[in-house]
DNA sequence: TCCCACTTTCTTTTT
DNA sequence: GAAAGTGGGA
């Protein structure tokens, strides 16, 4: 095809390769794009070509982005370049538009447009209602556990039936039989799982041909980023989308594919060329935004990585300042350490707070870190951990809304029925729901039939009378009343924020703000989508929008969050922490070598974010599960480059109040130097137990007059046990 | 049915 | 050390 339109736009903006990405409009290609080598620019300018040469209409292109933050800034920057109408393009999130696709078609798979999402707790509430009934014995298979290994078989396409038959051990078997009723559930309520909204649009295509024809018709151009954490149902789904015109355009990094856990598969990027013979590819290899000291410390760890492509990004800036890597005495003096760190950046660099964004690997580490950084005074905002929708009191709001948008939602319903606490208990409902089985009704039927189930008495009649009267009266208000409107009466009706002030304590009047802040959301929605947004689309909003989604760029604070939600992300100033083996990497993968490798990716992602300055920590003791055990250095920071490394050791100051950070000559520490008395066990080993037989060590941890040991046993699971009375055989 | 005190588990990471 | 789950008593 020519070119009509030569933009000048092209070889201002873009360099050769990068242009070269963007003119390959037709048919399959691949990007392999490196960290900070502008692959975002490279969808952006795509798109803007795409519909500057007037090869399609916008709603003729589907882009699927990592977040819905990072959707919207696509679209504004396309229609930056290219003003104009954008409407009726499809841009977001695998979740956010497979919904928007399912609520159109869904009906076809027996789902009503109202379908609830059920997020992870939802999920995890059903599946306990389910091993309750199916009497599974939850010490043995947690709810979470089975979660997690239905999640895997739903996204990698096993049916229910498939997974019953590939069963070999006890797990399997019960994953499968929990799993069958699990769909079966979910299908009964009228709601559908984070994996649902990406299977359900395979089999409405493999159900529903013409349907399928229409989609594949309709999208001329596909783009998708971060295609490294594709997982098998995001891979067929687009392979269907692009089943016509196979003009797919994937843009990926297998360095950066950091969701292997949730079923991600790296080889959707290092087999695209089998799919598609006749694809172009590209590379990006020139890195934009960090400097080359802290390029060459990423890479020297990612190196160690066998499953890659080998690759090395460079850049033209100059080398920058050295990585600093400090030894704290324990995750308080770290804290400090930052505080330090930014203040002297201040004095030194001219720094805003938004230049910072301080690291982790687990949620549960921003704690310190935000007393510390609260203590000082310092703005920060923390993205991701609990968050605002999970939180209980608001959840219980959700959940009327959600009951009044999709009755059948018996999960929800349960949740709502005694809370506030209105006299209908536990027996109360375990008697309505087997009557209700019994008689092949849901739940919200056999409520309004209450006095027809036997065993109920009066009282408990009367009042799931008048719960149901609540709820038909908003169901009937529904209609006529704006979302906020009828949020707020609700509230107000079952008195809600009257009984947060009531009880007067600290914790029940932040329940009061997060539900008001909840009316402030509808409010900040209907203002956003506008008055014709129905509840549903405020709930489908309320699900798939997450923490990074609302987070502020430009607000002045240091940003806190998880080395997950940094991807994509970029800063002057970055802080890593808690190098430490059992935490980065996560004990957990230390025995398994593809998690491992993922670890180090996870590691090379944090690491890229930085522009200017790399900072990288550890402690020598840390808080875990209220004990203190003992650490060793993190194996990443000993890969990386020792001559890209300035290594510091704090000490705590014989004067109280005072801190100083000592250069250290020597070499950084080794494993050996760390002998611990565990010495006799270590994580990945073999052992054998008299009863449960043979495990893998996963976890050593030292109480304060005993060691305990967490060993994965082949049979029988997880299992905890203190070490002087284990009779563990080294193996 | 509800509330309080006690025990247990939990820490990956997210749409 | 917190949050959720369990069990006994009112």
């Amino acid at each position: 095809m020519s070119i009509s339109v030569e933009q000048k736009w092209l070889h201002e903006e873009l360099n050769e390769a990068q242009r070269d990405a963007v003119l390959a409009s037709e048919g399959p290609v691949l990007i392999l794009a490196g960290a900070g080598s502008g692959k975002t620019r490279v969808l952006i300018y795509r798109i803007a070509y795409i519909l500057a040469n007037g090869l399609a209409e916008p709603r003729e292109i589907l882009a699927m982005t990592f977040t819905n933050k990072a959707a919207g800034e696509m679209r504004e920057r396309v229609s930056r370049i290219i003003p104009g109408q954008m409407s009726g393009m499809w841009i977001g999130t695998f979740h956010s538009l497979y919904a928007r696709l399912l609520r159109r078609e869904g009906e076809r798979l027996g789902y009503s447009a109202n379908f609830t999402i059920y997020d992870e707790n939802d999920q995890i509430a059903l599946l306990k209602s389910i091993c309750v009934e199916l009497k599974i014995p939850a010490q043995e298979f947690s709810p979470r556990r089975l979660l997690h290994q239905i999640s895997l078989a739903k996204n990698a396409l096993q049916s229910p039936e498939q997974a019953a038959a590939a069963a070999d051990t006890a797990l399997e078997q019960t994953v499968a039989r929990v799993y069958g009723v699990f769909q079966r559930r979910l299908r009964e309520a009228n709601a559908m799982d984070f994996d649902d909204l990406l299977i359900k649009p395979i089999e409405l295509f493999q159900q529903f041909p013409l349907v399928k024809e229409y989609y594949q018709d309709r999208f001329h151009y596909i783009l998708v980023d971060e295609y490294q954490d594709t997982n098998r149902a995001q891979y067929v789904s687009l392979n269907l989308f692009a089943g016509k015109h196979k003009n797919i355009c994937v843009v990926g990094d297998d360095d950066q594919s950091i969701y292997r856990w949730r079923g991600a598969e790296l080889r959707n990027i290092l087999d695209f060329s089998a799919d598609y013979p006749d694809c172009r590819k590209y590379r990006l290899e020139q890195n934009y935004r960090s400097v080359q000291n802290i390029l060459s410390a990423a890479h020297s760890v990612v190196v160690n990585n066998r499953q890659r492509h080998d690759k090395k990004l460079w850049t033209d800036k100059a080398d920058g300042d050295l990585v600093m890597i400090t030894e704290c005495s324990d995750e308080r003096e770290e804290g400090r350490l930052i505080l330090d760190r930014i203040s002297r950046e201040f004095r030194e660099n001219d720094r805003r707070f938004y230049d910072f964004a301080v690291l982790y690997r687990t949620n549960a580490q921003s704690r310190v870190l935000e007393e510390a950084l609260r203590a000082e005074g310092i703005p920060y905002v923390i993205v991701g951990g609990v968050k605002f929708y999970e939180r209980k009191e608001v959840k219980d709001v959700l959940a009327y809304l959600r009951v009044l948008c999709n009755p059948n939602d018996g999960l929800n319903l349960k949740r709502i029925i005694n809370t506030p606490v209105r006299g209908i208990g536990d027996a109360t409902v375990a008697k309505i729901e087997s009557w209700a089985r019994e008689h092949g009704l849901a739940l919200h039927q056999a409520l309004s039939r209450a006095a027809e189930v036997p065993g109920l008495g009066k009282r408990a009649v009367a009042s799931i009378n008048r719960f149901v009267s609540l709820l038909k009266k908003y169901q009937a208000l529904q209609s006529e009343l704006s979302l906020q409107e009828l949020s707020s009466t609700l509230i107000d009706e079952i008195g809600l924020l009257q009984q947060y002030k009531e009880e007067g304590t600290p914790e029940s009047l932040s329940r009061a703000d997060n539900v008001r802040e909840l009316l402030l959301a509808v409010a900040e929605f209907t203002a956003m989508a506008g008055p014709d947004a129905g509840l549903e689309h405020f709930l489908q909003h309320v699900s798939l929008t997450t923490d990074i989604d609302v987070w502020d760029d430009r607000s002045n604070a240091v940003t806190l969050m998880t080395l997950h939600s940094a991807k994509g992300l970029e800063f002057p100033v970055v802080f890593i922490t808690g190098l430490e083996e059992g935490l980065f990497p996560l004990s957990r993968s230390i025995i398994e070598p593809a998690s491992l490798e993922e670890e180090r990716r996870l590691f090379y992602v944090g690491a890229t974010r930085a522009q200017e300055k790399l900072y990288l920590s550890w402690t020598r003791t840390r808080r875990r599960y209220g004990e203190r055990p003992g650490n060793v250095i993190s194996r990443f920071l000993k890969e990386i480059d020792s001559r890209l490394v300035d290594y510091v050791t704090t000490h705590p100051s014989a004067m109280p109040g005072r801190r100083r950070a000592e250069p250290c000559d020597q070499d950084m520490p080794s494993y050996e130097d760390e002998s611990q008395e565990t010495a006799e066990f270590h994580i990945g080993m073999r052992v054998a137990h008299p009863t449960f037989g043979p495990g893998t060590v996963l976890k050593i941890q030292s109480g304060y007059s005993q060691l305990k040991l967490i060993v994965l046993f082949d049979s029988y699971g997880e299992k905890r046990l203190v070490l002087p009375y284990a009779k563990l055989q080294i193996l």
